[in-house]
DNA sequence: CAGTCCCAATTTTTT
DNA sequence: ATTGGGACTG
């Protein structure tokens, strides 16, 4: 026994031998960047597997990512050879909240009033769901828009409310009325239809413990040992599931840092970790301090940043490593400039750096295509991480709504999605008849369309078509339900005549027809891969696995593949490189443009670059434009207001190989704690030394004379920018008093 | 009913 | 600049 203690305790330090051996009461592990979280958490399995005896199916851990279980699970088995058996379908169960919870939503369907054979519905089925509803209540989707109805329902789902727990008030509410009512309308058909969205995975879970005295002891008793990943992030809905799961008889782990915590907009709330201690009583906090990873300057910098949020826990990280490099930062001209110097510089270490380990970090998506257009050019594979993800694209959703019509027939969305792809005459006005029929018989689509030709509600050619739909979903019903996912994919593209459509498309010379076939493949090929690592994975599984798929879990090629990794701050969190670039380092994206009103959301901004500078073990870039071209022509840039929180000493400005007198000066800091963005508001006779990049946007105005764009935000007619005039100095003004000088 | 053309909005981050 | 949605025409 004392073997297996020194074993796993041999490789870590005091605060962490700390965080692994405490067992008898619940813990709370305050785990600053790079400090060893995973490496706790593994051992403490372990700890739990030889030293304490519990059984496999005792313990439960929840992370952020499939992906990170995965690892989690491996190094695990590693530790502990072969002593202990991960099963696909047993205990112990690693994964996301949302896994988990599908498997309980599964197991106890008929409690919840749904079919065990029920449909995932992403963003974008939630989206044209509401929008259908939406449109049934007679509200105009250009008034109200749909996304922003998607965005207050998941809010409601996040903080476990159910239509009918919202304040009666709400659905009189002169701003909130027409959403609530939306919400509820969308709730019914989402359950019609035998389909659950994200939210779903969690509340009911939730609801099924607090309503089911029976169940929630069956949980309890099972889940002796439940560990929590990333616990900072964690919602409201999330954070009432570990409640009902934590009691006396079992040991709740989380762990967790607050600085970062980047997930506020997706219902995170960091105030978790502050009432953890008061909602399991008698918690332990830990707190691991010493940072492994990053060498010292990478370290300062980051945490010297970090100290300027208010609402945070004080830490203070301690470097092990040698001080190292400084964090270079790097101004560039442009965008493009930019992209040059990351190449150049990349290019140079990948002589000492295997390229695995160097990572571009951007803020937004679209800030990757610059890049991917010089490193293809420049022959430097990479791979991109998050972005439009593979099982996002229009011709993957439409093959998986065919299985998922084929699985779940009450599945209007996928019903409406490929009734009429490819074209069969089913059109706008047969839809309309049917979904009419539908609604006053509270049918759904599928099974009124089987009569509807013979009732007449659809004639002519859409009842042919409608008809050689229907036969088409039930040939593959009867022939397919619990074939291997490959072979219902494959039986559904070429059956349906959908990949015949594409390939009259391609012929008839569609450029975007072949990487659509060819995407049609990969999805085959990523079926028969799954089939493969899972036995007896039919359709069904297959479905499900896609639909809680996250973008990290998605990567082209393995780890260990020499390829350069390019991915938004969000996609980079749990991650570490040698070399991290990140890029972009700007106003409006560091804070972003619609992140700048709050302090709370300033603060948070600041935890996303904390985030990106974190990841860096070695060395550290740091990256802005002077201009940069968003959609139409460039626009003046300013530093992000962060970098100049950044100390002296542990940073080197300047641009190593440009010309010298290329000196950086970032935006001030700003004044008296306030956060607000300190150079659009700065009075007209300000002798401030801003710098005004040197290629900016100059401008007329007809009264104020010429000036130079400093700031801009908007689109369209709503388009402000904010000029630096000669006369009167800087103003913010709607874009179309000024004209191009 | 399907295909084409034009206009508008879009870009924050994602389970 | 790209993309999606809506309107118009064949």
């Amino acid at each position: 026994m004392m073997d297996a203690e020194a074993r796993i305790l041999e490789k870590l330090n005091a605060e962490q031998a700390e965080a692994v051996r405490h067992c008898d009461r619940h813990l709370l592990i305050l785990a600053g960047a790079g400090t060893g979280k995973t490496r706790v958490i593994t051992h403490k399995v372990a700890w739990l597997v030889e030293v304490l005896g519990a059984r496999p199916w005792e313990i439960m851990a929840v992370t952020f990512t499939n992906k990170a279980a995965g690892e989690i699970k491996e190094r695990v088995a590693r530790m502990l050879g072969g002593s202990f058996s991960f099963e696909k379908n047993d205990w112990p169960y690693f994964g996301t909240f949302h896994s988990q919870g599908l498997r309980m939503v599964r197991r106890h369907a008929d409690l919840l009033g749904l079919d065990g054979d029920l449909t995932i519905c992403d963003d974008e089925d939630q989206v044209a769901l509401v929008k259908r509803v939406l449109t049934e209540m007679d509200v105009d989707p250009k008034q109200v828009p749909p996304k922003q109805v998607a965005a207050f329902i998941d809010g409601c789902k996040n903080r476990f409310q159910y239509p009918e727990d919202l304040p009666d008030d709400w659905y009189t509410d002169l701003s909130r009325g027409v959403q609530a009512q939306a919400y509820r309308a969308y709730q019914k058909r989402l359950r019609d239809a035998n389909g659950v969205d994200f939210g779903d995975l969690i509340c009911l879970p939730v609801k099924l413990l607090k309503e089911h005295p029976e169940i929630r002891s069956f949980y309890q008793f099972h889940v002796k040992y439940l560990l929590v990943d990333e616990f900072q992030d964690t919602n409201t809905a999330q954070y009432l599931w570990l409640k009902e799961l934590g009691s006396p008889k079992n040991l709740v782990t989380v762990v967790g840092d607050d600085d970062q915590s980047i997930y506020r907009w997706r219902g995170a709330d960091v105030g978790n970790i502050l009432s953890f201690p008061r909602d399991f009583p008698d918690a332990r906090v830990v707190r691991l301090e010493q940072n492994y990873r990053s060498t010292g300057h990478i370290l300062a910098a980051a945490s010297a940043m970090i100290a300027r949020n208010q609402r945070r826990h004080e830490k203070t990280l301690r470097p092990v490593r040698e001080e190292g490099h400084r964090v270079v930062l790097v101004r560039a001209v442009n965008e493009l400039d930019e992209v040059r110097f990351v190449v150049a510089r990349l290019k140079k270490l990948r002589e000492t750096v295997p390229l695995r380990e160097m990572a571009v970090l951007y803020r937004t998506n679209a800030q990757s295509r610059v890049f991917e257009e010089t490193l293809q050019r420049e022959a430097i594979p990479y791979r991109i991480f998050g972005g439009i993800r593979f099982y996002e694209r229009a011709e993957v959703k439409d093959a998986l709504a065919y299985a998922r019509l084929v699985v779940n027939p009450r599945d209007d969305l996928s019903f409406l999605r490929v009734l009429n792809t490819p074209p069969r005459g089913v059109g706008g006005v047969s839809v309309d008849r049917l979904v009419e029929r539908s609604g006053m018989l509270g049918m759904p689509l599928y099974a009124c369309a089987r009569d509807a030709v013979r009732s007449g509600t659809v004639k002519g050619k859409g009842a042919r078509g409608l008809d050689e739909f229907v036969a088409l979903i039930d040939a593959f019903r009867a022939e397919l339900a619990d074939a291997p996912a490959s072979d219902v994919l494959r039986a559904v593209l070429t059956k349906t005549g959908y990949r015949t459509a594409l390939e009259d498309e391609l012929a008839r010379g569609s450029l975007d027809a072949e990487a659509r076939l060819e995407n049609l493949d990969e999805l085959v090929a990523s079926a028969t891969t799954f089939e493969h690592e899972a036995t007896q994975a039919g359709i069904r599984d297959f479905l499900d696995h896609v639909g809680l798929m996250t973008s990290v879990d998605l990567t082209a090629g393995s780890d260990d593949t020499e390829m350069l990794s390019l991915m938004s701050v969000h996609n980079a969190k749990g991650l570490e490189f040698q070399v991290v670039f990140t890029v972009g380092a700007e106003e409006g994206y560091f804070p972003h443009f619609n992140a700048r009103t709050s302090d709370d959301e300033v603060e948070e901004e600041r935890r996303l670059l904390y985030v990106a500078f974190t990841r860096a073990k070695d060395r550290l870039y740091v990256s802005y434009a002077l201009t940069r071209s968003r959609y139409a022509g460039p626009e003046g840039r300013m530093p992000s207001r962060f970098l100049a929180e950044l100390p002296e000493d542990a940073i080197d400005r300047g641009r190593p190989g440009a010309p010298s007198g290329s000196a950086v000066r970032p935006a001030p800091p700003a004044q008296g704690g306030s956060l607000k963005p300190g150079w659009m508001l700065r009075p007209a006779a300000s002798p401030v030394p801003s710098e005004v990049p040197a290629n900016a946007q100059r401008v007329v105005h007809p009264a104020f004379g010429v000036g130079v764009v400093v700031g801009e935000e908007g689109y369209g007619p709503a388009r402000r920018v904010t000029v630096r005039f000669q006369s009167v100095g800087t103003v913010k003004l709607p874009a179309r008093q000024v004209r191009p000088a």
